[in-house]
DNA sequence: CACAAACTGTTTAGTATATCAACAATGTGA
DNA sequence: TCACATTGTTGATATACTAAACAGTTTGTG
């Protein structure tokens, strides 16, 4: 009958008062509810960001891509051949310049985006809702300053 | 003389409204610093988060401390390891529980921690500075309603 | 033009983290 | 007593991030 453990409260100390912490543990919470939404798709939260960069500017390189998305750009080969393994994303030989490759969406990778969104829409509902519209846009600007502060200043 | 490359203007589309991608840019932020600061201890945020409970829990179990910090108890085997090897933290036998270990700080990690948490809240204290205190207030009641809102309702 | 330097995608290695399933030893409840 | 749950642990697998190196290619400068 399940009893109910120890309910003994734990002292989270100063990880309470730690933006690190915080943000880590509504990261997991987001991520892990995504992963439901999109699981069927096979699609990761990485994989999403490839797509949503590579839909809105086609033929762009794998090394602006991952430029973009603050990655190293040795990991968009194996997210890219992911991709082109499911049939979403096709590399084409880049006109200008040899060494790279252009990246495009393939005709059912449009289709399969679309649907993929409606998904992803579903899943970012879930937690707006948890947010007037002034606590969002003060959330996403709070963001921005996190993202901005640092070695990393990419965006 | 690093041309500018091609300062291509990216259309970052849905990302740029979606909760998980602005977080997860912002955590790497913030881990990035802390990394930076604490480095020359040896310890990463997830240490870090162990060491706390511990702190302020002594004689917690491995599992206890791992359903604390939403962790899997497997996790806690190679992290508690680390940090016996380091001096700081050591295993003792559970007094009505010949399965569990209870987890102290040693003498030595009492002293380390408060070193480390000097570095710590300098750490925190660069992205503190980029709010105001309602700022903070509204933002570590979000991250809670994030954590809260998911299938892992641990906390 | 020639040549050094930079950039491309790629491979490989190392580290960290996460999940999941087993296991023996131990504890618990009926 | 006996079935079952829990503890720490191990092992397998998967993902992520970093860093270094490589050959092929492009670029900038002399």
């Amino acid at each position: 009958m399940a009893k109910q453990k120890k309910p003994t409260r734990i002292d989270y100390g100063i990880l309470d008062t730690l933006v690190g912490y915080k943000l880590r543990r509504a990261q997991i919470s987001v991520f892990s509810d995504f992963s439901e939404h999109c699981s069927k798709f096979g699609i990761t939260p990485g994989l999403f960001g490839v797509l949503s960069i590579v839909e809105r500017n086609p033929g762009l390189t794998q090394t602006a891509i991952s430029t973009a998305l603050g990655n190293d750009r040795s990991v968009m080969v194996s997210v890219v051949d992911r991709l082109e393994v499911m049939g979403v994303v096709e590399r084409k030989p880049a006109v200008s310049d040899r060494r790279s490759h252009a990246l495009y969406l393939t005709e059912y990778g449009e289709t399969f985006y679309k649907e993929l969104v409606a998904e992803v829409l579903a899943h970012e509902e879930g937690f707006l809702n948890l947010l007037s519209n002034d606590e969002k846009d003060l959330l996403f600007d709070i963001l921005g300053r996190f993202a901005a502060h640092s070695p990393a200043k990419i965006s």
